[in-house]
DNA sequence: TTGAAAGCGCTAACAA
DNA sequence: TTGTTAGCGCTTTCAA
């Protein structure tokens, strides 16, 4: 069952022209009558030709495969996330005959990664998230690689794109100062995550004038349990959650406490997801859309590895979905 | 920064031998004496040469890539599997020196698959998860590439590492009978996933002589719900999940309507997971390995690469983790 | 509009 | 033990 595929050669000789001319038919670059042109092509669509990338790849020194660098320690949501990324990634890729070259990293620990830019095994990378002082990014740039991030850095001149954080969050917030709540609790994971401090910009940026409290570093639930405590104690009015995880774990500890929502406490977080999508009430938060970042990125990208120069940064939209959480 | 790499010519000539010396020295094959073996590997070393694998690629054939392939629209505790699995084929591939090249299909459409082979992008391929009457396996064989599946098939001549799932559940289950239960339920999902059919035959199996009701087709929680409650009406001692999926809508359900666990439901799960790893009490389940399952795959694949012929059937181990639910 | 020929960087017979 | 010489299958000048 292992057909020798046909070669470039098989089909000059097969047509009596010369390589060059079906290089040129299947390329389209140079100048050929319409006629040839489409004897090749007909050829190949025949003969089910399918040209052997490893061969143009090494001609034209590329490897028709971008990097797609994912932490590997993801937990539930982020994974969610990661893998719709991904599948816009992988559909922009097709799009151009390119695949996905899957890489994980560790926190700073990027041996993964700098394998596979050592061996050239990528035209280009996505770094599917970004940390405060990313040490990927700062082996992309030697590298000299085309690269592109989801989210954002504090780095210069590196290809971003991202939603932005700070004006959603500002506007969420803004929006429940507008409808009078005196005091609101954020409350947040550790800020090694770009956008975990952006958030939490925006949260402060939007919640100008009203008292809040702010508990950031809650990974465990406990942690954030004892955040969902304290602001409960202290009477605070909403409890603004960084994302849907940190959301889940506050929604059980008030259920648990017998908190109720909205009447006793308000609830609003910054990221939405399957999480948390069908609890009732249901729960006022912005929405994103994570497949458009992974296709907007991989466009970009692929723009990059053709020698074009996009803008630095790409800003795609949010939505503010009120909810009766916050009534 | 675009450093232009050292080619194994550029050491050949500096180094005053033949290309091949060179080569020979990297791979190893071929006599070679220790001296200048040693003199060409110093001068890699301290110039940071990093051989073209494009070039070796075309020369061999060889794309230094292995296919992964996962479904596109897997739900969170399939993703965490996954994810798992996946980090074992990575540390198994990079010892070989491979990549991973990931792709996604859609239950039966596997026009992904298919392009990654039609481009000869990989030198063999990962299947992460069986389906009966699998395509992939179809287009798998047809392209005559070496291939794993995780995962069991019916389809024959295929290299499969799996869990021995029907040995499992049916020791579970029999375990379930022997500490006294008369009457246990099942549900279970769709049966087109080949592991949903082996646990169900393995429950079966360990029930035999005491009353079951099976409810299969269970995907969407009111469906589970649904089952929860004529499994209550029935006044079946124990509820067995197929999966942890399953048994966190089965815990929620229980809770909701005040049926004590174990008292007056026990509760097993076929699966377990980080989704219902913390809950109390603590769940009855069967313990896998997912990792090991990646790894054990991905270093089959690469013996099958070289040329060799493993076993067609790889099981791997499982513990049952009796706990405080089905006391 | 087409073709000849020289690579891309490496491997692998075959000689020496 | 080492070197010479063809390729691997495609792209890309440069000529015709």
């Amino acid at each position: 069952m292992i057909t020798e595929s046909l070669t470039i050669d098989d089909i000059a000789r097969e047509l009596g022209v010369s390589k060059t001319t079906v290089s040129r038919s299947i390329s389209g670059k140079g100048r050929i009558s319409e006629t040839t042109r489409k004897r090749v092509l007909d050829f190949i669509e025949k003969n089910n030709y399918k040209p052997n990338l490893m061969a143009r790849g090494l001609a034209q020194s590329r490897t028709y495969n971008i990097g797609w660098v994912v932490p590997g320690d993801s937990e539930m949501t982020m994974l969610f996330f990661f893998q719709k990324c991904m599948q816009g990634v992988i559909d922009a890729a097709a799009e151009a005959d390119y695949d996905i070259l899957i890489t994980t990293v560790y926190g700073h620990n990027i041996s993964g990664l700098q394998r596979v830019l050592d061996n050239h095994k990528v035209d280009g990378v996505i770094l599917g998230q970004t940390l405060v002082h990313d040490k990927a990014i700062r082996a992309l740039k030697k590298s000299g690689i085309p690269f592109v991030t989801i989210g954002s850095t504090e780095e210069k001149n590196v290809v971003q794109v991202d939603h932005d954080h700070i004006s959603a969050c500002r506007e969420l917030a803004s929006i429940l100062k507008m409808k009078g709540i005196k005091s609101a609790a954020l409350i947040g994971g550790t800020e090694d995550k770009v956008v975990t401090q952006a958030r939490r910009r925006g949260f402060e940026e939007g919640m100008s004038g009203v008292r809040t409290e702010i508990f950031m570093d809650c990974e465990k639930t406990e942690e954030i349990e004892r955040a969902v405590e304290d602001a409960v104690r202290n009477k605070v009015e909403c409890i603004v959650c960084e994302d849907d995880r940190i959301c889940y774990a506050v929604l059980g500890k008030l259920k648990k406490d017998g908190v109720r929502i909205p009447e006793e406490m308000r609830v609003a977080s910054f990221y939405n997801s399957a999480l948390i999508d069908e609890y009732q009430p249901a729960i006022t938060s912005l929405e994103y859309d994570p497949k458009a970042l992974g296709t907007t990125a991989c466009r970009t990208l692929l723009a990059m590895i053709d020698g074009q120069t996009p803008g630095a940064k790409q800003m795609l939209g949010y939505e503010v979905m009120l909810k009766a959480s916050t009534l």
